[in-house]
RNA sequence: GGGCCGUUAGCUCAGUCGGCUAGAGCGCCGCCCUUACAAGGCGGAUGUCGGGGGUUCGAGUCCCUCACGGCCCA
């Protein structure tokens, strides 16, 4: 297209994706080693494949793209990997759905092979989506290296760490209580578990005692929350010592009492009272029991008539319920611990299904609530209900199915966290990684610091298969037989396998020494040990490795470790990783550990947190909400530029961003608010237009129909302006450049407002440098926005409209445009980089040499140099002149606009000032003409005051404009009335402070100093305004 | 219960070392289709900086406290 016939609006949609292909093309995104230079790189969070991406997504890769691009124009050989997590549990999870859903067919049904070749469809088909995505924000990714965290390249980094900590012991199996989650049947983490208080009850059950004493109680009462697992109970406890923990039990409460706000007082008195009353009723009662359970005596366990011991263990709290609490050490982490701790039996009475298995006795093939209602109809019927009372109670829920978790004892597989967490903690600790904000470096820490095992396996199929062969062994000589065996093997020798010995932990009575599990772990994919193992009796284990085992070695995984890659040795570590805090435990921590254990440094040298998007109601956006925002009908809106600069333009230093959202309807594009209310509805009608549309939740076909509503926010209209706003300015800019002729810009030739360009040019592109390198993205857009709109286009441009007139002075105004623009293009790049690419192009047709000493621009802005701030185009006292010359040329404007002069009429004005800044002004006198349409007729301190005037008086000047033609009195009258109280309060407050003796003697001189002038400079304005009312009245009585 | 963060114009947010006569965008009001841009230009109005206390010559900024909201952990 002719740069004559271009439109006056950047069109994205027409040009976005041309621009894009042809960067691809030119292997623009592409990085390799290279020795001369110096290494950037980063690798991206991986989105999960479980659906598209979000405002969120959105926001981390702009940020990540504006680094990249910002030090690839820097001259680093910047790479940044692509790729994508396969989100074992939720894909899984999504797919299962989808399956029953649509052919209601469960995971079995299917067979394990099949189920996962339909989640790899579901992969590809979302990964393509998701790099699709990425592409139309135009990141910068180096495609070649996409990964995915269960690729081949992926396994390998996985199946050797996985071996590797094998080896070292820090993985190892064992029984444990887990989250498990009935619905999927899998185990899942602490991570994956949300707490939501529920409404329940408290059951109060008896147990009789077996041949109790005289004096000793019949039976022993317990309560409950979830009665049916008393049939996995194999004890109860009771406080060893209670007279002395309700003693400690008080004066927590006492000491707490005196501390707290005076409103919460008497709820602690009233637990006080409760306690004091516990005290007389209960503790004889809990002493006797105590004295019970040191003679060892045995309840009989109602329903399944199992004789289990009464046991003393500071578990059970004496202020709390009975005083006696139930052991379930299968079903209940708290109860596990005192299970070790008093060497009881372990009875597990749930299937995986979360059914009751035969330990349940009677209630055996019953679900969890059937069984509840049963266990408690049955202990009704043998009167052992004491009572029930109302209960909430904080229930753990599955984050992927929200069912409710069960504790459930399970073989898994454990990272043995002590260590390698403590290599984590050091390396923030001592700054090998930096965390930006630093608040965040504390929850880090503080999570690290629990050193908690991390459960690593999962029953899925969805995922790594842990590389691991089990066999029994039923004594020591067996043992030692298979481990000569194994020793022997030539992969043992090559260090190709390792073994464990797993012993049954947990039981008690029986002897196991010497019987137990044999699990040989190899390092490599290699069918032929892994055969000969299985035709040995070895069966591999059928479970997968929790997503944040692979997600963990991405920095390494994805530059080709365990291999020795020339990637690996250059790109190692990582300059920084940039993502949200929510993950900053489950994954930036562990792909430290990880990184120090496999590659003996930590991934990345920073990493930098960014914000939250929450909607306008200050929650979080989510899918499920229906409060979220696909970034595709933004970018179809607005563009990707607008997008980006929206993003970036909100990213300050503060925590979240409150983003309202709003409908856009399909057919009269009116914004409708989102509501908590209307986010949830299938169908909307619009208030303006009347019309029907649909939004993301119609399901039925009716709804369906209607064209449906994208969600947006107004807020990258700003974007989207500002964008337009370059993009016609650099219209006129290609209009006048026609002519265009090379040349070097002296320093002498140059106009003041060229001298004033230039030296705002450099400030900003420091400023812009260093907000950009410091991760202050709302800064930089803020600055730029503000140079390019206000100081380019409202000042520099409108002056150079005169000077193109001339044909002495255009060329060199044509030079100095050409060069502004092109470094205003080159620090914007890395934020729009779509728009900034095309401008380029469109600047390269007309000017291909350009710059203060003109050089050849380069094909692509991508890989243009970075500009650098030339300290010798610094001219303060140039922009000191040039701001004088932009107030008054203000205050002109000021006075026509309240004196409601038409545009085409041209006012006189006089200002009256010291001798340089009549000097200052004097050189920009035809300037006023253009842009105020006015005409300066005295410039100095001699200056006459043409009559009537209108006057504003400004620091060190007073401008005057001549009303003889337009008058108005009453208005001007009412603004100068209006500006002598305000600057009559102001010279108040300044004389008051400076009355101060305690300011003038304790504040620093040069502060005081400025008060001094700034009074002088405002009782000289106060009294210029009030002359000029004066004479206004006198004017005004006379008239 | 513990931790982190927020509360500044009607809305969404800046405000770095305490020196402020507190800013931006949107919205609002007035004028203008001026030959780059009406997604524009020029001008204007709008604040108990959440409440209270303290430190200081001086507090939006530092300290304490209360209220409300959000997030994380238990």
């Amino acid at each position: 297209m002719s740069r004559l016939e271009l439109p006056n609006r950047f069109d994205h949609a027409e040009l976005c994706p041309g621009i894009y292909a042809r960067w691809e093309r030119e292997g623009r995104f592409d990085a390799d080693p290279s020795p001369d230079r110096r290494p950037f790189s980063m690798v991206i969070p991986p989105p999960n494949v479980t659906g598209a991406l979000h405002l969120g997504h959105a926001l981390n890769n702009t940020l990540q793209d504006i680094q990249v691009r910002m030090r690839r124009m820097q001259g680093y050989s910047a790479l940044w990997v692509p790729g994508t997590d396969h989100a074992g549990i939720a894909t899984q999870a999504v797919v299962e759905r989808r399956l029953r859903e649509e052919e209601g067919k469960t995971r079995n049904d299917l067979g394990r092979d099949e189920l996962v070749r339909r989640i790899w469809d579901w992969k590809n088909q979302y990964e393509k989506r998701i790099l699709g995505q990425l592409k139309r924000l135009g990141c910068s990714c180096d495609w070649r290296r996409t990964r995915f965290t269960l690729d081949a390249v992926c396994a390998k980094a996985v199946r050797r760490t996985f071996f590797d900590l094998f080896q070292k012991e820090l993985i190892f199996r064992g029984k444990r209580l887990v989250n498990w989650d009935t619905f999927l049947q899998t185990a899942v983490s602490d991570d994956e578990v949300f707490t939501e208080s529920v409404a329940g009850h408290l059951w109060h059950f008896r147990y009789p005692v077996i041949d109790p004493l005289p004096g000793e109680p019949p039976h022993v009462t317990i309560a409950t929350t979830r009665p049916e697992t008393m049939l996995g109970d194999t004890a109860v406890a009771v406080h060893p010592e209670p007279g002395r923990a309700l003693d400690r039990a008080e004066a927590d409460l006492t000491r707490r009492r005196g501390e707290c706000p005076a409103k919460e007082r008497p709820a602690l008195d009233d637990q006080l009272d409760a306690l004091r009353r516990r005290r007389g009723e209960l503790i004889p009662h809990l002493e006797c029991l105590a004295a019970m359970a040191r003679r060892g005596c045995r309840l009989r366990l109602p329903l399944v008539d199992r004789e289990i011991p009464l046991v003393a263990d500071a578990w059970a709290k004496p202020e709390m319920g009975s005083g006696c609490v139930k052991i379930t050490p299968a079903h209940d982490a708290n109860d596990y611990e005192v299970g070790r701790r008093c060497a009881l039996p372990m009875v597990n009475i749930l299937r995986p299904d979360g059914t009751l298995n035969e330990n349940a006795g009677p209630f055996r093939g019953l679900s969890i609530a059937d069984a509840r209602r049963a266990v408690i109809q049955a202990m009704d019927e043998r009167g052992l209900v004491e009572k029930i009372e109302p209960h909430t109670l904080d229930l753990p829920h599955s984050d992927r199915s929200k069912t409710p978790i069960e504790p459930y004892l399970a073989d898994q597989w454990f990272v043995r966290m002590a260590e390698l967490a403590q290599s984590a903690m050091d390396a923030v600790a001592d700054g090998r990684v930096r965390i930006v904000p630093a608040r965040y470096a504390k929850g880090y820490h503080d999570w690290l610091a629990e050193k908690r095992d991390w459960p690593v396996s999962r029953q899925l199929w969805w995922g790594h298969q842990i590389p691991v062969w089990t066999r029994p062994v039923a004594d020591a000589s067996e043992f030692d037989d298979w481990s000569a065996r194994l020793r022997a093997l030539p992969a043992h020798q090559a260090g190709r396998i390792a073994s464990q010995i797993e012993r049954p932990s947990g039981t008690s009575g029986a002897d196991a020494r010497g019987a137990g599990l044999l699990h040989v772990c190899v390092r490599d994919d290699d069918s032929e040990l892994e055969g000969w193992l299985v035709g040995n009796g070895f069966v591999r284990e059928e479970d997968v490795l929790d997503t944040w085992f692979s997600s963990a070695l991405w920095p390494h995984s994805t530059l080709g470790w365990p291999d020795a890659t020339p990637e690996l040795a250059y790109y190692y570590p990582t300059s920084i990783l940039i993502t949200s805090r929510d993950i900053i435990t489950l994954w930036v921590a562990r792909m430290v550990l990880t990184g120090l254990n496999n590659m003996g440094d930590v991934p990345f040298r920073e990493v930098f947190v960014h914000p939250k998007i929450l909607d306008g109601d200050g929650e979080t956006m989510s899918k499920s909400k229906g409060n979220g925002i696909d970034p595709l009908d933004i970018i179809a809106k607005f563009g990707p530029d607008a997008l980006r600069f929206g993003m970036a333009h909100l990213t300050t230093e503060t925590q979240d961003v409150r983003m309202p959202v709003e409908f856009e309807c399909p057919h009269c594009e009116a914004a409708v608010k989102q509501t908590r209310e209307n986010r949830t509805l299938p169908r909307l009608d619009c208030p303006h237009c009347g019309r029907p549309f649909a939004t993301q939740w119609a399901s039925n076909p009716e709804d369906a129909a209607l064209p449906r509503a994208a969600a947006v926010s107004e807020r990258f209209e700003q974007a989207r302006n500002f964008c337009n706003k370059l993009w016609n300015a650099s219209r006129f800019a290609l209009l006048h450049l026609e002519d265009y002729q090379d040349a070097p810009v002296g320093s002498d030739a140059p106009a003041v407002e060229d001298h004033w360009i230039l030296s705002r040019l450099g400030t900003v592109t420091r400023q812009v440098t260093g907000a950009l390198q410091s991760h202050q993205y709302a800064e930089a857009t803020r600055i730029l926005y503000g140079f390019a709109w206000d100081e380019l286009c409202g000042f520099y441009v409108e002056m150079l409209k005169d000077r193109f007139q001339d044909a002495v002075r255009r060329p060199i105004a044509q030079r100095v445009l050409a060069h502004a623009l092109d470094v205003l293009l080159r620090l914007l790049h890395p934020i729009i980089p779509f728009i900034t690419e095309e401008i380029w192009r469109l600047l390269g047709t007309v000017a291909p040499r350009r710059g203060l000493t003109p050089t050849e621009a380069s094909p692509s802005i991508m890989v243009a140099d970075w500009p650098v701030a030339d300290p010798s185009h610094a001219n303060p006292a140039m922009e000191s002149r040039f701001a004088v010359f932009q107030a008054a040329l203000g205050g002109v404007r000021e006075i026509r606009s309240r004196q409601n002069i038409p545009p085409k009429d041209e006012v006189e004005f006089s200002v009256r000032c010291d001798d340089e800044t009549a000097r200052s002004l004097d050189s920009m006198r035809a300037y006023f003409g253009r842009m105020a349409n006015a005409r300066a007729i005295a410039i100095g301190s001699a200056a006459e005051s043409p009559a009537p005037n209108a006057a504003v008086s400004l620091p060190n000047m007073e401008i005057q404009v001549d009303l003889r033609k337009h008058i108005n009195v009453d208005a001007e009258r009412a603004r100068l009335e209006r500006q002598s109280r305000e600057v009559d309060k102001q010279v108040a407050a300044k004389r008051a402070k400076l009355a101060n003796a305690a300011f003038v003697d304790r504040a620093p001189a040069d502060i005081v100093r400025r008060e001094r002038e700034s009074l002088a400079e405002l009782e000289t304005r106060l009294a210029a305004v009030r002359d000029s009312l004066d004479r206004l009245r006198q004017l005004g009585s006379g008239s």
